[in-house]
DNA sequence: ACTTCGACCTGTTGGC
DNA sequence: TGCCAACAGGTCGAAG
């Protein structure tokens, strides 16, 4: 489900209930995530202070006194800042209770998030490791996509999905760079020349950049820290639109798989 | 070093 | 109306 607009709104809304705040309990209803759940994670972190609220790529950071929690939403996840009264739900898997009486609930029907526990510099975690440049950061430039898909075979859609050579960018938002773009999704990533390297990188920050001042993109079931849903898919020019015709030339959007994911792309604009 | 593909899960949808 | 295959916003890790 969240790609980085989505766990960014997540972030932004969290922020301001948990940030300065101790954590006074935890309830884990179901360990078994992407990853069991640190069966310890409770003694971990409790009577500890909630110091930062940040994002890596699709990893958000709670940075307490003595490690980090690191939170993936996976493809059904969603954080919802709650009160004592509020009904616990059948994929409720995690309760964060802080001190202000709120409570951080993760939602994850099919579990494919995580929750973990570092107790050093995250940045050094495995899975944060040797991720990409953010998307929306400098060192993500036309250069750098350029001297990083040389050479390259696979599409140029897997290589920006690719959260190695760049984070964030997941199946709505590559589909929609590469409209912007113009580029052929099934194109091979060597075969990109300066310029269109330059065009993907602009269509990327401003696709995410759009999505995260709409809130993110609500399909089926992404819901904000308040409940309420993002508003990008209204912007949406391709994705999900199969046999529409399309905005710029009028031609239908085909849709077609390509990494067993769905892509979706106008054959009369993208080349 | 790169690319592809299976695997992990539950819920919803669309075609018969 | 009901059944069931196909599909859904991710990504690791094994195999080629």
């Amino acid at each position: 489900m969240p790609e980085l607009p989505e766990v960014e709104t997540t972030r932004r809304g969290i922020e301001p209930h948990i940030r300065h705040q101790t954590i006074n309990d935890v309830v884990v209803r179901n360990h078994a995530l992407r990853w069991p759940i640190p069966k310890q994670l409770r003694k971990y972190i409790r009577k500890q202070q909630i110091q930062s609220v940040d994002r890596r790529g699709k990893y958000l950071l709670l940075g307490l006194e003595t490690g980090t929690v690191i939170i993936h939403l996976g493809m059904s996840g969603s954080l919802r800042i709650c009160t004592a009264n509020t009904v616990v739900e059948k994929h409720d898997h995690v309760d964060f209770i802080f001190g202000n009486k709120k409570i951080l609930r993760l939602r994850d029907p099919r579990r494919f998030g995580a929750v973990l526990w570092t107790a050093k510099d995250p940045a050094k975690h495995k899975l944060l490791s040797s991720l990409g440049p953010e998307p929306l950061e400098d060192s993500f430039n036309s250069h750098y996509l350029f001297e990083h898909s040389r050479k390259r075979s696979a599409s140029i859609k897997s290589l920006i999905m690719n959260s190695h050579i760049v984070v964030g960018v997941g199946n709505i938002y590559a589909c929609e760079s590469l409209f912007l773009a113009g580029i052929n999704p099934k194109r091979k990533a060597g075969s990109l020349s300066p310029a269109r390297c330059e065009k993907l990188v602009s269509a990327i920050k401003q696709v995410l950049a759009q999505s995260i001042t709409q809130g993110g993109t609500t399909l089926r079931d992404f819901i904000r820290e308040n409940g309420e849903p993002g508003y990008f898919a209204q912007r949406l020019f391709v994705y999900g639109k199969t046999g529409e015709p399309c905005a710029r030339c009028g031609k239908p959007i085909k849709q077609i798989t390509q990494q067993q994911r769905s892509t979706f792309y106008c054959p009369g604009c993208q080349h």
